[in-house]
RNA sequence: GGGCGAUUAGCUCAGUUGGCUAGAGCGCACGGAUCACACCCGUGAGGUCACAGGUUCGAGUCCUGUAUCGCCCA
């Protein structure tokens, strides 16, 4: 006899028991290229987690459906790949190993050398990676772990330096003097989706500039002019008042000037268009607050630079790049303009600076006014201070631009309706998405990628951080006349261009991979490599294809390129889907995915987002030792509907171990179920000893195998669709409803008492050990651990699991490699299933109205039913189905059958009667019926209005109405019939 | 400011192309240590489908508007 299934679901022992057999064998390393003939490749890469921190229940959801699809896939004998891996994730990553350093040691990155800070965050990197690949594997991930990437390795820098060179080639990166989004605490520039806009308390300030000479307006005079500011201190750049063309005023300022107070910089008052006319009654904010007036700062507002640009103003930076006030970034005319005023602001911080220039205005009475002000402020997404528009010179890529040589492939001109190329970076992403070739499930999310690709501006990419790719271009000053020598010598290796600047005529070099010997060389020679790293997008874009060993044309890369689906949440769209399909197309010819699936954002139970502030956080690995890595993979993969929000109610729970940490009550829904799993799987196990394949009978199946293989035929076909489909809720709805409710609570029970009848046993053996097999299969992708486990015991007891002619089911050492159930559309069954219904439905009313009158479950009592012939027929022959379940003896069903004296009634939809004898009590009895009589009428009612009207028989579909018609007939007999036993009560 | 989504039982959510008496899990009430499972079994109670209009023979479902909440983008 064999050992059989310990007595409690202990999810640890089983996680490790699949973990052992999953890694026995490479079952998650495809070969590339595949070694078995005809078959499909299926790919998925890996969002790749950031290695700031370990993941959280965000990350268990995205997994959980990236296994499930995995899993399904490769049951279904595809050549499947899951690629994992970690993504370096530059500010992040260099913030936390910032301060945690300066917490623990008091040191700031400064205080390093670069290679040596590097190497501190190079020691983050490899904890946290370690911790999350550990997370990974924990949750049952099918990741191919011997292709584990990460953005900052040998295979991934190379695919980074190799893009870099192409699009510099191509003329894509340019350097630019923009204003950038500036973070002046972590001292970086952002890309505009790194900015978080908030709302603001914040106030309109008034400040009086006077003109140098008065004019007169209107027979007024007239000594100044206001302007209304959110930010006081940048007033200490502006150089110019702008007015709009269109004031009354304009003809008498135009062309004055003012004297800038504090700074004391005499400028000009110009006209722009952009300059919003004053309107208190406005329903606009800006011609509310408006004076009419604007001052202008183009080294600190985008609004301004533009105006600055259109009047070739001068451009004055006043502060440095922590955000406090300076004359050393560009204060151009500091020597002319400096006096003790402006002296004691230098050094302020921008806030402090607001608050001194405020004060100085009010102490000279140029203060006119201060109202209160709600605005958006952009805020950095990593250190939450507001962002300050700051003039940098920084690294660009081009998005708009056409590349003539991407022509060929991808076509040229613009695409319909917008200004982006075919043949440039943006429309590359956007092409395949109009074309139905790149697909969001849900399709609502497609509206996201396409507006941010039609209204992209070029990417700033370069970021003032040392953790990161570093910019692969060098720099020496003096143009390519002087050194054309130098430059022909390195020929294909290199690309170079000039630029003007301040400093004069430079010249860049970007060196393509693999050079290090000339990049040494080039150092020696007095070039200096740029200090910059690359913004993380830039590897994190190239992830579909670099971790496949692009720019090589790879095994891996044939094989797997273009892959199948991404699957991500709708706050990566743009950061990450739309630079993938970009540089997909750019680099590796085709897009990366053909899908992109789009999950729900996990909240709490307040729908709250979950973050470490607010501590409502979930570790999954906590998840995973209070409930089991099945149990919390069930739970995600049930909650997941196309809805954009999961609220998953967070309570502190004591763990197996003494640890009271954050986990979710929602979990028990999938513990219930693998313990409920694992117990069924027991019991059958306990039965299915001494099987004998060969002992299976087709004619000894009763309706009740007809039955469950009806239901899980069309479980199988079910599932399968709705997993093509990215549907994750249904199919396990549709299982747990298969399993518990048709499997346990009727076909379990059923099977009982035919397994203690030699001549029933083998065959109900059989037909167990099938169904338990092809349950297995369906559940896998949701409940790896515990499926495996129990297959391997179900192939210990029961090594064969073939219904003879009826259906076959191949054998496998390890459910993880075995074959996805086929369909098994030929044994549908609607006439099992309809007389199944009708006995269940025999059982049920049974057990109501024991339950109704408090007799005790156990105690065997007597039934009959009075019916129409057809239904009596199925009654009959199933009358010990039915005794057996509802715990009755000498049922009988028949036409004639007359109600017992002290006998309860209940009344079917078909005008079945069901006698429970000897249950006395008139009382109880008539509320019982009264209230049936209640709800049927009400019932009655409905129909019988849509029938009578006119417009609905005329109207409605002819197959509507009939089915109308037949409900009335029966409703009206059930009806009557329950009037009638209410009538036999009152005698 | 532009866009997207949500609002159905006490809670968390399903509800296909409009069509049987609107479902599930948890919770609740009652009964149950029966030899797979008390993380269980049986039975039951609980809903004017946010609100107001409209289309339709018929609306939880489609359209318009309102309210509340949330997210994305600028």
């Amino acid at each position: 006899m064999a050992e059989q299934l310990s007595k409690v679901y202990e999810p640890g022992a089983t996680e490790a028991l699949a973990d052992e057999i999953w890694n026995s064998r490479p079952y998650f390393h495809p070969e590339a290229p595949d070694g078995k003939k005809g078959r499909k490749p299926y790919a998925i890469v890996i969002p790749p987690p950031n290695v700031t921190a370990p993941l959280h229940l965000g990350h268990a959801l995205n997994n959980t459906l990236q296994d499930v699809l995995i899993r399904y896939r490769r049951m279904q004998d595809y050549n499947t790949l899951w690629m994992p891996g970690t993504d370096h994730a530059g500010i992040a990553t260099q913030m936390v190993v910032e301060k945690r350093i300066l917490s623990e040691e008091g040191k700031r990155r400064t205080d390093f050398e670069r290679e040596e800070f590097v190497g501190r965050v190079q020691a983050w990197k490899d904890e946290y990676e370690a911790k999350i690949i550990e997370q990974l594997k924990a949750m049952g991930c099918s990741c191919d772990w011997e292709r584990t990437r990460f953005t900052m390795d040998q295979m991934c820098t190379r695919a980074v330096r190799a893009t870099f060179f192409k699009l510099f080639k191509d003329g894509l990166i340019y350097r630019g003097k923009r204003l950038v989004n500036w973070d002046p605490a972590t001292q970086t520039v952002l890309a505009d989706d790194e900015v978080e806009h908030e709302t603001v308390e914040g106030h309109f300030w008034y400040l009086r500039y006077p003109l140098v000479e008065a004019v007169e307006i209107g027979g007024e005079r007239v000594e100044h002019v206001t302007v209304a500011t959110t930010r006081p201190e940048t007033m200490l750049g502006d150089t110019a008042v702008a007015m709009n063309p269109a004031d009354k005023r304009a003809k008498e300022l135009l062309g004055k000037k003012v004297r800038l107070p504090i700074v004391g910089r005499i400028i000009p008052i110009l006209a722009d268009e952009h300059v919003v006319l004053p309107d208190a009654e406005s329903e606009d904010e800006k011609a509310k607050f408006s004076t009419g007036f604007l001052k202008v700062t183009p080294a600190h507002d985008p609004d301004d630079w533009k105006i600055g640009q259109r009047h070739n103003l001068e451009i004055v930076n006043v502060m440095g790049p922590d955000g406090a006030i300076s004359d050393k970034y560009g204060w151009t005319d500091w020597e002319e303009i400096k006096n003790p005023d402006v002296e004691n602001l230098i050094g302020m911080d921008r806030f402090e600076a607001r608050e001194a220039v405020v004060e100085w205005f009010r102490q000279e009475k140029l203060l006119e006014d201060v109202r209160p002000y709600d605005h958006e402020v952009g805020h950095s997404y990593r250190s939450h201070v507001p962002i300050e528009p700051y003039l940098s010179d920084q690294w660009y890529i081009a998005v708009k631009e056409p590349v003539e040589h991407l022509a060929e492939k991808f076509g040229e001109g613009l695409i319909k309706g917008t200004d982006v190329p075919v043949n440039s970076l943006a429309g590359l992403a956007l092409k395949p998405l109009l074309d139905g070739r790149l697909r969001f499930i849900p399709e609502r999310y497609s509206k996201t990628y396409q507006s941010w690709l039609e209204n992209l501006r070029d990417w700033p990419i370069s970021r003032q951080l040392w953790w990161g790719h570093r910019i692969p271009i060098w720099s020496k000053a003096g143009d390519g006349s002087a050194l054309k020598g130098e430059l022909s010598k390195l020929g294909e290796k290199i690309q170079s261009v000039k630029m003007d600047s301040e400093e004069g005529t430079i010249t860049y070099i970007c060196v393509g991979p693999g050079d290090e010997g000339l990049e040494k060389q080039l150092e020696g020679d007095g070039w200096v490599r740029d200090e910059d790293v690359l913004d993380t997008w830039f590897s994190s874009a190239l992830w579909p294809f670099s971790t496949m060993g692009w720019p090589d044309e790879t095994a891996e890369l044939k094989t797997f390129y273009p892959g199948d689906v991404l699957c991500t949440a709708r706050e990566i769209i743009t950061l990450w889907v739309s630079r993938m399909v970009m540089m997909g197309q750019y680099c590796a010819g085709d897009i990366p995915f053909s899908d992109v699936y789009i999950h729900a954002m996990i909240q709490d139970g307040e729908g709250r987002k979950m973050s470490k502030s607010l501590g409502n956080g979930i570790d999954p690995l906590v998840a995973i030792n209070s409930h089991g890595a099945d149990a919390m993979r069930f739970t995600l993969a049930s909650m997941t509907t196309d809805t954009q929000d999961i609220r998953m109610p967070v309570e502190k729970m004591k763990l197996p171990d003494g640890r009271v940490e954050n986990t979710s009550p929602k979990f028990d829904i999938g513990r219930n179920f693998c313990n409920k799993l694992w117990n069924a799987s027991r019991f059958a196990l306990m039965n299915l000893e001494g099987i004998e394949a060969n002992k299976f009978d087709k004619d000894k199946m009763t309706i009740t195998d007809r039955w469950i293989l009806s239901r899980l035929a069309k479980a199988i076909g079910d599932v399968s669709e709705q997993l093509d489909e990215f549907k994750y809720s249904e199919p396990l709805a549709q299982l747990y409803k298969f399993f518990w409710n048709d499997l346990c609570d009727w076909y379990l029970e059923w099977v009982k008492a035919r397994m203690q009848d030699e001549e029933q046993k083998a065959t109900a053996q059989n037909v167990l050990a099938f169904v338990l097999d092809q349950t297995l299969r369906l559940l896998h992708p949701f409940v790896p651990f515990i499926t495996e486990g129990i297959f391997q015991k179900l192939n210990e007891i029961a090594p064969a699991r073939g219904l003879g002619s009826v259906a076959a089911a191949e054998e496998a050492e390890a459910l993880v490699a075995a074959k996805w159930p086929e369909k098994l559309d030929l044994l549908v069954d609607e006439k099992a299933e309809r007389e199944i219904s009708i006995i269940q439905d025999a059982i049920r009313t049974v057990r109501d109205i024991r339950s109704q009158y408090n007799k005790a479950p156990k105690e065997v009592i007597e039934a009959s039913a009075k019916a129409p012939e057809g239904t009596s027929e199925i009654l009959n022959e199933n009358a010990e189905l039915i005794e057996q379940l509802a715990r009755i003896k000498g049922f009988i069903a028949g036409i004639a059958i007359v109600k017992p004296a002290n006998a309860a009634v209940a009344v079917l939809g078909d005008a079945t009667e069901v006698y429970v004898h000897n249950m006395i009590d008139p009382a109880a009895e008539r509320k019982r019926l009264e209230k049936q009589r209640q709800v049927v009428e009400k019932a009655k009612k409905g129909v019988a209005a849509k029938l009578e009207n006119k417009n609905f028989v005329s109207k409605a579909k002819p197959q509507v109405v009939a089915q109308a018609k037949e409900k009335l007939a029966q409703l009206v007999e059930q009806s009557e019939t329950i009037e009638r036993h209410i009538l036999e009560l009152d005698r």
